[in-house]
Order: structure tokens, then sequence, then C-alpha cells
DNA sequence: CACACGTATTGACATGTGTCGATGCGTCGG
DNA sequence: CCGACGCATCGACACATGTCAATACGTGTG
């Protein structure tokens, strides 16, 4: 399952003093779930299946609609779209018996919030805890 | 040294006709492309480096300021910044003996043009290629 | 109800990747 | 000039991951 609710983007409290954060970037727990969003877009595959989703004019589609574009076996492409779900950037609606997927709202913020995160950790706190749902 | 000037973005043009590229998503080479980009943020390790070195002061730090902070040894902190320096999001500066890395000004722009590649493919084309091509 | 169809799961395999110790290569200090 | 220091490379290993064929699971359809 694991559609966390946006990312923790907690700042390392090792030495945290007060108010600056002197110079510690996240520590191990934001960063796993930092890498763990983008890893879901670490494969050509996937990237490719989510630009297929995005694109289509309907904003949805289902595995069958996918495997030829992307020249990969059902299994596969359903595996992939297992982990994008799981990483929260398509939703999967089941509708007699195809798959619809759909591109997740949260898809563009949980990116950009890891992004945020990851080059802005002052920051990015206050924007992507706030900014996305 | 492979430092990609942004990123191609091209949209398949397999079905394309003319105007509104039907439904088709990134080509082949673009989606690895992008996937190269968010390869380089998907590992715990890399992240953490990155942002630590957001995260200092003088927005720089050699390898001996991060095998600390991450604990990891010295020969991989060392393997990870060489990663992170060929997929364009850090610069790496060697000053006397020591390695001088900081995030590149490409790094937020490169992420930001892959994310909205993959996920806007039409709208895309016009944001990324209007400012990298 | 039996069959066809779309999807998910399983098992297996090859490849990629993160990690480390050992070692090599420049550069500074005595 | 020689030793210490910082970093990169190499070789090796364990583990993760992408891929497929085979198969199981639900859901409509005849």
């Amino acid at each position: 399952m694991r559609v966390p609710d946006l990312l923790p983007l907690a700042v390392d409290a090792s030495t945290d003093g007060c108010c600056g954060t002197p110079d510690a970037g996240l520590d191990a727990d934001a960063a796993r779930d930092v890498a763990r969003t983008f890893k879901a877009l670490a494969d050509p595959a996937r990237v490719r299946l989510l630009s297929l989703i995005a694109a289509q004019e309907s904003g949805e589609a289902c595995i069958c609609d996918l495997t030829g574009p992307v020249g990969l076996s059902q299994p596969t492409v359903s595996h992939h779209m297992a982990t994008l779900a799981e990483a929260g950037l398509v939703t999967r609606e089941q509708r007699g018996r195809w798959a619809h997927f759909r591109v997740a709202g949260q898809a563009h913020d949980l990116v950009a919030g890891a992004l945020a995160a990851t080059l802005a950790p002052a920051t990015a706190t206050a924007t992507a805890t706030g900014g996305a749902r």
C-alpha cells in the first residue's frame, strides 16, 4: 500500500542547535523517503508509462493500452504500474475487468517536494509541508 | 564529461500527426535521459550527500566533510559524488589536494525539467525546450 | 454455467548497483 | 626528497531490480 501523506521532510536534528540547522542535511529517514520517490521515476519504462498516461486525452489508461507503446510484456507493465502506484504517483481504479490508471494529483507536488527538500533543506520544510495537501 | 545541456525532452513522433501529439508520451531516448536524472537521486546516500552540500554555509564541501555525516566509507562517497557529478547535479573543483563539490546551478532546473517532461509532455516541450534547447 | 478476456502474482534468471578494503595517484609539509 | 594526506580507481561481493513465461484470479459474455 504505502501512499505516504506526502513526505515527512524532517531535517537532521543531530547537531541542531536552535534556529539555523547549521549545516546538516536531511536525516537518514527523510533521505530514504525522498529517494523512494525518485526511485519510482528512475526507470525509463516507468517514466514512459507515466508520461503515456499523462498524455492521454481522457487522462487515464489501462494496462492493455500501455503494453504496446512501451514494448514490454503485460506482467512487466503491471509490475511497473504497481511500483508507481505504491509511490503515490498514479491511482488505480478497477472498473469492470479493466484497471484504469491515472496520474495522481499528488504526483507533481510529491516530486517537487522531494526535490525542494533535497536542494533546500531549510526552506523546504516550510514550503513542502505546508504547500502540498 | 557528460553534462548534458539540460534535456532533449523530445516527444514521441511515432504517430505524431501534425499538431496535437495525440496521446503518445516521451520516446525511448527522452525517457532514458529523464530516468538517468532521477536515478542519480534514487539513492538515500546521494540524496543525503546533495542535501548536505546544499546545507553548507559556504555552499561547498569536500569528501572528508561528507564521509562522517553519511556514515559511509571514503571510496563509497567518492563514487556517489562521481555519479552526482556525471548527472550534472554537482560540480567538482580540485583546489590543492581537496576536491570541492557544490550544487550545480542546473540542478533544480534539470530535475524540474525532467519532472515536467514526464507529467506534462505537451507543455514541457514548450517550457523546457524554450529554456534549454 | 462454462468460456474468454484483462490483470495480478509467482518463480526464475540476468543484470545493475551499493558497499567496502586495498591500492594507486597527486599534492602539501617537513 | 620523503612521508603524510586527500581523493580516485580497482576488484570483489552481496543485494536489489528489471524482465519474461507460466499460471492464478475476477469479471463479463455467450
